[in-house]
DNA sequence: CATTACATGTAAGGAGTTACATGATTAG
DNA sequence: CTAATCATGTAACTCCTTACATGTAATG
């Protein structure tokens, strides 16, 4: 494998909640997912046709009471066969985050360089921006009952805000560091 | 552009402090900067000729004191200039922080599945190995001196400890909330 | 004497992005 | 009537991984 090939994972998971067109799926990047993964169009596409030829999902195409062709596409058991082994797969190792200013900001030696705040201010803008709609997420989709129906989407919100909560932390300590005149 | 293509700007950045061959920029990817970034020497060696076309550095093949044919790369006018360009430059946007167990975490529905706490288990025992890891790192690399003399990677350093240690306690409060039998 | 580390590549193939491409429907 | 949304693809390109490939030097 050149990478990690998830998406056919995350199309299988999908699909096994309800028959969705390509389109629908594309759309769930959109939303909800979309905060954890992203991906375009193209591969959907792409990878829809190469998981029905693996006879892991199936396909209907017609006229669904629209005027318009559409596409659907429904899990098979040997699809619910592949995800539900993936799913309750062990990780060995971790991958390791690939972060780009995380990268950049190990090539900035001195603690006084002129570079160094602002190009953390301009982190903590992002950051924050992300951390207050990550919170708004949580609001909108969570209600007590709703936590109990999707549990699993609940954790990983709460780890995303937890996330972007240390790294606006991080920031900010770092920018009082970095004006701390003596040693 | 496939991906954000970063590895020249990582091997600039190396061989700005001195020249290089690529088997040391491979090693570099082996300690240090490898907790941050991943890559294959084949990568390596194919960027840097890549470099070499661009006249971004330059290459020197001989024996340098051994009886190896080494091949040493050195940065050009132009490397720099490239180099101290995306360095100071801003993001306008993060990109999606993509991770496997997350993604797998967004499937499961039911608080009470039997799957969820060996699931969060096996992860809690990754990222605090992890994260002793770091500890350990931050202990071996920086006294006082070598943080003012590496303040970036300080900081980095610091931020990828206090992330495992989020993880791994939002990993804690999550196994916690499993076990709750209550609402 | 065998294994590990040093040292440098090429080849094949999959994964992801960007751009190209087309056409219908709906909302303002 | 125009723009946005719906809906589905193909093509080109490049990044990344895995595997193949070769040879020397040092270590035990």
């Amino acid at each position: 494998m050149a990478q990690k090939n998830l998406l056919p994972l995350i199309l299988l998971g999908l699909l096994r909640e309800k028959s969705k067109t390509g389109y629908e799926l594309k759309k769930d990047f959109d939303t909800e997912i979309g905060e954890f993964w992203s991906v375009k169009h193209s591969q959907i596409y792409l990878e829809l046709k190469r998981l029905t030829e693996l006879k892991e999902i199936t396909s209907t195409t017609g006229y669904f009471g629209s005027k318009v062709e559409k596409t659907y596409y429904e899990i098979t058991s040997l699809g619910v066969e592949r995800f539900e082994k993936w799913e309750l797969s062990f990780q060995d190792e971790l991958a390791v985050n690939k972060d780009e200013f995380v990268l950049k900001l190990y090539f900035i030696k001195d603690r006084h360089d002129e570079r160094l705040k602002r190009l953390l201010n301009n982190q903590y803008e992002l950051h924050l921006e992300k951390f207050l709609h990550l919170k708004q997420r949580m609001n909108d989709v969570f209600s007590q009952t709703d936590k109990e129906k999707n549990f699993g989407h609940y954790l990983i919100l709460n780890h995303a805000i937890n996330r972007e909560s240390e790294y606006t932390k991080w920031l900010k300590d770092s920018i009082a560091e970095c004006e701390n005149k003596k040693q």
